[in-house]
DNA sequence: GCCCCGTCCTACAACGATGTAGCGTTGCCG
DNA sequence: CGGCAACGCTACATCGTTGTAGGACGGGGC
C-alpha cells in the first residue's frame, strides 16, 4: 500500500479510501490510484485487514464427514450461499466423534471465524448447554431442539407425514417404514416416524408393526435389508417410505431382484433428494428438504448474528420449506 | 496478552514466549503464566499472529464440487492429512467453469491461504502456462502434465493395466471397456483406456473395438447404458472393466437385470474404490488409487513449498500406489 | 579480579491495514 | 465579506502478535 500510495503521490490512508469505496475522493485521484494499483499489481492483505477489523470474514461449518453425500451437498449449498454473502467457508470435521464435537464448539479456529454453522450427529439434546458458547453459532439439524442459538431444521414431521399422505391418497395401504431408530423421540428417524404415524392414524388406520422395518445405519445396503425382511416376512406392502433416499435405493434394488413391479405393485418414496435419485432405474420419488434454502438460511442468521452481536434478540428457530418431487417410483402426481 | 502478563507479572512478550515454548525461562515463571492463562480464559488471537508471521496455517483446496463422491472423498482424505501437518483447509468450489479455474489460481483468496492444491477439470495440457503463479501449488488429477507445479496423480494406466492383467490371469479374454472418450490422450479416459490396451496387447491380444463402449459422464446411468449397449450388439462378453465405480455399479445393475452371473459369466472390476463399493451387491472388485496417500502427499508437498519458497527446485511429480481390491465381482485372487 | 558466556527476561519496532481527528480548500449563504 | 458546511485529503494511533537487540545476573575459567 505503501508503494501504490508513492506512485499514486498520496497518502496511504487515501488508497486504503480508494479500495473501500469511500465517497470524497476527487475522481482524478481515484483513477491515478487505481492506475498505481494495476501498475503495481497490489492485492490488499486481508490478514492485516482482518486483524484491523476486528473480523475475519470467515464462518466455520462443522460437519461429519462429507462422504456421506448429505453432508456433502450441504456443504456445497453453504459454500455457495457464503460466497454470495461475501463469507469464506471453512469446513471442520467432527466424524460424529463426540469429543470432536465438543471441541469444534470452542477449539482454536473458532478465533480465526467469525462464527460457525454446526450440525452435531454425535450430541444430543442433554448437550444442548454447551452450546452456550460466547460467539456466533447456529445449529443445524434435528439433534438438539430449543438450545440457546439459533436453529435452522427441516421439517421432518411435516415432511413424513405429507409423503405418507400422498401414498395413502394414491390408494396404498400397506406402508411399509424402513430405517425406524425405536425408541428415539428427536433425531431424523424419530421425528420422521413419527409423521409417518401421524398420517397414517389420521386416515383412521392402525399403524402395522410388521410394516415398521428398523435400520440403524441408513445405507443402502441396510436400505436393502430392511426390504428383504420384509418381503421375507409375507407381510403384505404396497408402498415403501424409506427415511433417507440411500435406504431407498437399497429397497429399489431388493425389489427389482424380486421382479416386483415398481410402482405398480409396491411405490417407492425416499427422503433427501441427493444427486442420484434422479439417476436410478427408476427414478425416485422423494422429500426435497429444502437444502439451499437451509444454507441460505443458516447462513442469514449466522451473520446476522455477526453483525448484532452473539447475545442480540432472542433465539431464532426457522423450519425449511420441503417438497415432493414426484419421479418414477411413484409415478402419481401429488 | 496484556491482561496475562499483567496477572502474571511479567512482560507481554514473555508470555508470546512461553505460548511458542521458548527454551530459556525459569519454570516458576512458566507456571505462573500459564496459571494467568488459565485463570483468564486467554486464547492466542491468530490473526495477529498470522499477520506478524507473514503465514496463515490456510492451505486451499480448489475442487470442481463436493457432490461428486470421488472429490467429496478427497477433500475428507485432504483435511486429515492437513490436520495431522497443523494446517486448515479452506475448501474453493470451481463448478469445474474454466473462469473459476481460473480466478481460483490467483483470486483474492490467496492472500488468505499459504497454498494451494488445485484438482482442475476445465483447464487442461494447453493451459499448462497459467500454473506459473507466484505462490506454492501442488496440482492433483490428470488434466495437465508437466505443468510448472508440484503434481500428485494416480497410476492410471498402470493401474489399469493391472486390472485388466488380472482379468485376463483369470482366463478372460472377451474384456469389455465401459466409459471411453476417443480422442482423449491425458486425462483420466485416455490414460486408463491406453493401459486396458496395453494389457490386452501384451497378451498377444487385440483390442476388439466392439468391446469398447463410450459414456460421456461417469454416472451410473451411463455406465448402465453401455453395458446395455455391449450387451444387445451381440458380442461376445466375459468381463468388463469400468472407468470408474460408478459405472460399474451401474453395469452391474444391468448384469443383475439380464440375469446373467458376476462373476461366472461377466466378472466386472471398477476404478476408485468409492465407499459404495463396499455395499453394492455383489460387491465390487476395484482399483484403490491410494486416496489417502495422495492426499497425504500433496499436503507434503505444498507444505515443503510453503517452507522453502515456491521456487527451490524442480518441479516433483509422484505418482501414488494403486491396488487391486478384490470383492465379489470377480471372486478370483489377484 | 576480570571477562565471558549462558540464562532469563524486557523494551521496542514492526507486520499491513483502518478509525479518528483534524487541516486546508472551496462554495454558498446571509 | 465573514462564517459555516461540505469536500478531499493526511497524520497518527492502533489492532495483537513476534523478531531483534540488549540488559541484568550468576558462575566458571584464567
Amino acid at each position: 500500500m505503501q508503494d501504490v500510495a508513492a506512485v499514486a503521490g498520496v497518502s496511504i490512508k487515501t488508497v486504503s479510501n480508494v479500495l473501500n469505496g469511500y465517497q470524497y475522493i476527487r475522481p482524478t485521484t481515484r483513477q491515478r490510484v487505481e492506475a498505481a494499483i494495476d501498475q503495481l499489481g497490489y492485492q490488499i492483505n486481508l490478514t492485516a485487514r482482518n486483524l484491523r477489523q476486528g473480523r475475519t470474514g470467515m464462518i466455520g461449518l462443522a460437519l461429519p464427514e462429507l462422504s456421506l453425500p448429505y453432508f456433502a451437498e450441504l456443504a456445497d449449498s453453504v459454500i455457495e450461499a457464503a460466497d454470495e454473502a461475501g463469507l469464506t467457508v471453512l469446513i471442520e470435521l467432527t466424524g460424529a466423534v463426540r469429543e470432536r464435537e465438543l471441541e469444534v464448539l470452542t477449539g482454536e479456529r473458532r478465533r480465526l471465524t467469525d462464527g460457525l454453522l454446526f450440525s452435531p450427529l454425535a450430541l444430543g439434546q442433554e448437550d444442548a448447554a454447551v452450546l452456550d458458547v460466547g460467539h456466533p453459532l447456529v445449529l443445524l439439524g434435528e439433534r438438539i431442539f430449543d438450545g440457546p442459538a439459533d436453529h435452522v431444521t427441516m421439517a421432518n414431521v411435516d415432511a413424513a407425514r405429507a409423503a405418507t399422505q400422498y401414498l395413502l391418497a394414491a390408494g396404498r395401504r400397506r406402508i411399509a417404514l424402513v430405517g425406524a431408530h425405536p425408541g428415539e423421540q428427536v433425531g431424523s428417524a424419530g421425528l420422521r416416524e413419527a409423521g409417518y404415524r401421524q398420517a397414517i392414524e389420521a386416515a383412521g388406520l392402525r399403524v402395522d408393526p410388521a410394516l415398521v422395518a428398523e435400520a440403524g445405519l441408513w445405507h443402502r445396503s441396510t436400505g436393502a435389508d430392511a426390504m428383504r425382511r420384509l418381503l421375507d416376512s409375507g407381510t403384505e406392502v404396497d408402498a415403501v417410505f424409506a427415511l433417507n433416499d440411500a435406504m431407498a435405493l437399497g429397497a429399489l434394488h431388493v425389489l427389482h431382484d424380486r421382479r416386483i413391479a415398481v410402482p405398480e405393485q409396491v411405490a417407492v418414496v425416499g427422503f433427501d433428494d441427493i444427486d442420484e435419485a434422479k439417476y436410478s432405474s427408476p427414478t425416485l420419488t422423494t422429500i426435497s428438504p429444502g437444502r439451499e434454502q437451509i444454507a441460505r438460511t443458516a447462513v442469514d442468521l449466522l451473520r446476522s448474528r455477526i453483525v448484532d452481536g452473539a447475545g442480540a434478540g432472542p433465539f431464532r428457530q426457522v423450519v425449511a420449506d420441503f417438497s415432493i418431487v414426484v419421479r418414477e417410483s411413484t409415478g402419481f402426481p401429488v
